[in-house]
DNA sequence: TCTGGGGTCCTAGGACCC
DNA sequence: TCTGGGGTCCTAGGACCC
C-alpha cells in the first residue's frame, strides 16, 4: 500500500469550463463556434472568456471600455451577465453530479468537490462517464482532477483543463506523479495562494507548487499563519482543509451594487439602499433569521486611478428583526449621518449582521411588542415570486432610476421565463 | 490607588476565492 | 466618461474582567 491509499479516499474537483460562456452557448448554437465573453454587472469588466478570447490575451477583469474596439474588430460576441440563467444551469449541473456520487460538496456556482471511497483504479473511468453525462444532459463541458486532498485535486484539475487530457480527467496516482504535477504548477495557481502571498513567497525562492510543498512547515506557519500551513499539508497529500457547508445559515448577509450611472442625490442613494434592503431581507427570511445590526456603506466615485474608500454607518436593532420597514427606517437614519451633499457616489450596500434565528430572538425590555408585519411581508414576497422581482417595492426604490444596472447585451432567461423559452423549428 | 498577567469577547481589516 | 458581488477565515488590537 502506498501513501496515496488513504483508505481508498479520493476527492475529485469537477468544474465547468468557462461556465458563463458555456451557459450562453448552451441555448444559442450560433455562438458555439465564435469567440464569446461575458461581462460583469453594469457591463463593467470581463468575467468569463471562451478559449478564443483567452488566446487573444484578454485578461480576466479587463474593463470593457478599454477593449470594445478590439472585441468588435475580432468579432467577439459580448454578453451581459445573466445570473438567472447561470443559477438555473448550475442546479442542473449539480443534479447530474449527484447521479454519480453520493457525497457532492458544492464549492461555487460551477465547481464541486466529489468525495469517493473504495473506488480503486476504476475512478478515472467513472469520472469520464460523469463528464459525458453532464455534456449530454446540460451541454456543459467540464473537467475533473482527482487526488487525496482538495488542494491537489484543484492542481490536477488545472492540468486536466489546460492540457486538454482525453476524457477530461486527470488523476494524481502516485508520489512521482505528484512531483511532476507540482513542479509544473506556478505557485500563484495554488488554491489559497493569491497575488500578494505569491510575491512574498517569491522572496523566499518559492515559485512552484513543488517548492511550497517541500517548504519547512513551522517556518511557513510562523511567517504566513495557519492557512498557509494547511495549504502546504494539502499539497503533501494530507487532508487539512474543511469547507463550511453551503446550507449553513449565513453569519452576515450583504447586498450591494455599483450604480448604472453616478448618483449624487439623497433620494437616489436611498432608492438603491431600499432595493438592497428588500433583497437582503429575502435572504434573511429564507434562512429564518433576524438581524440585530444593520450597516450601510456608500462609496464616492473614484478619483483618477484611485478608488475612494467607502464610508459606512451602522446601528444596532433591538429586538432583532426581519422586517424590511423597520430596517429601512434604520437605513434612512444611517444615511443621514454619512451623506454629503455635492459628492457623487458609485456604489451602495446594505449588510445585515448579528443574525439570530427568528423564533428565538430576545423580546425587548418590558415585552413591548413591535408591530407584527409578518403577514404583509409574506404577502409582498408571494406577489414578487409570482409576478417577478420588483412587482411590488417600497416607494423609496421608485424615486430614482440612476442606480439601476446597465445590461446592454443581456441574453434571454431561456430556462426560467416562459416568454423566453427557445423555439425549435423542424424543417 | 497601584502593580501585573492572562483570559475572553468583540471589531476592523487583510487576504483569498470564484 | 465608463473598472463586479458575495462570501469565508484568520489575525491583531482594544476593552473588560479577575
Amino acid at each position: 500500500m502506498n501513501r496515496w491509499d488513504y483508505n481508498g479516499k479520493q476527492v475529485a474537483l469537477v468544474d465547468v469550463n468557462n461556465f458563463y460562456v458555456s451557459c450562453e452557448r448552451a441555448f444559442n448554437p450560433t455562438i458555439r463556434k465564435k469567440a464569446v465573453c461575458v461581462v460583469s454587472n453594469n457591463d463593467g469588466c470581463v468575467i468569463a472568456r471562451s478559449a478564443e478570447v483567452k488566446a487573444m490575451g484578454i485578461k480576466m477583469g479587463t474593463p470593457l471600455f478599454q477593449i470594445r474596439g478590439l472585441l468588435a474588430s475580432r468579432g467577439v460576441e459580448v454578453r451581459s451577465s445573466n445570473y438567472t440563467l447561470y443559477h438555473d444551469m448550475s442546479e442542473r449541473f449539480i443534479d447530474c453530479l449527484e447521479q454519480f456520487c453520493p457525497s457532492v460538496e458544492q464549492y461555487s456556482i460551477d465547481e464541486s468537490f466529489l468525495h469517493f471511497e473504495g473506488f480503486g483504479s476504476g475512478l478515472d473511468a467513472h469520472c469520464q462517464r460523469l463528464i459525458a453525462a453532464v455534456r449530454q444532459c446540460t451541454s456543459l463541458p467540464c473537467c475533473a482532477g482527482i487526488a487525496p486532498t482538495r488542494t491537489l485535486a484543484k492542481a490536477a484539475n488545472h492540468f486536466a483543463k489546460t492540457l486538454g487530457v482525453p476524457g477530461g480527467v486527470l488523476q494524481i496516482t502516485d508520489e512521482y506523479h505528484r512531483q511532476q504535477i507540482l513542479q509544473q504548477l506556478p505557485v500563484t495557481e495554488v488554491w489559497g495562494v493569491g497575488s500578494r502571498l505569491s510575491k512574498r513567497l517569491a522572496c523566499l525562492g518559492i515559485t512552484t507548487a513543488w517548492d511550497l510543498s517541500a517548504s519547512h512547515i513551522p517556518t511557513m506557519r510562523k511567517a504566513f499563519g495557519v492557512v498557509m500551513e494547511r495549504t502546504v499539508r494539502e499539497l503533501q497529500g494530507i487532508p487539512s482543509v474543511d469547507l463550511a457547508p453551503m446550507d449553513k445559515p449565513k453569519d452576515e448577509i450583504m447586498s450591494g451594487r455599483t450604480f448604472g450611472s453616478k448618483v449624487s442625490s439623497y433620494t437616489g442613494l436611498m432608492a438603491s439602499l431600499a432595493n438592497h434592503v428588500t433583497l437582503a431581507c429575502e435572504k434573511l427570511r429564507a434562512q429564518n433569521g433576524a438581524t440585530g445590526r444593520v450597516t450601510i456603506s456608500i462609496q464616492p466615485t473614484r478619483q483618477g486611478d484611485y478608488s475612494s474608500p467607502s464610508v459606512s454607518a451602522y446601528s444596532e436593532v433591538r429586538p432583532a428583526t426581519d422586517d424590511p420597514q423597520t430596517i429601512l427606517a434604520v437605513v434612512r437614519q444611517c444615511l443621514g449621518e454619512i451623506y454629503r451633499e455635492g459628492k457623487t457616489y458609485r456604489r451602495a450596500s446594505v449588510m445585515l449582521s448579528s443574525i439570530e434565528t427568528a423564533n428565538k430572538t430576545q423580546s425587548d425590555l418590558f415585552g413591548l411588542a413591535t408591530e407584527d408585519r409578518s403577514g404583509i411581508n409574506h404577502c409582498l414576497e408571494a406577489i414578487n415570486q409570482r409576478f417577478g422581482r420588483g412587482a411590488v417595492t417600497f416607494a423609496a426604490t421608485k424615486l430614482s432610476k440612476d442606480w439601476e444596472m446597465k445590461r446592454e447585451y443581456l441574453s434571454p432567461s431561456y430556462t426560467t421565463n416562459v416568454k423566453d423559452l427557445p423555439i425549435a423549428k423542424i424543417s
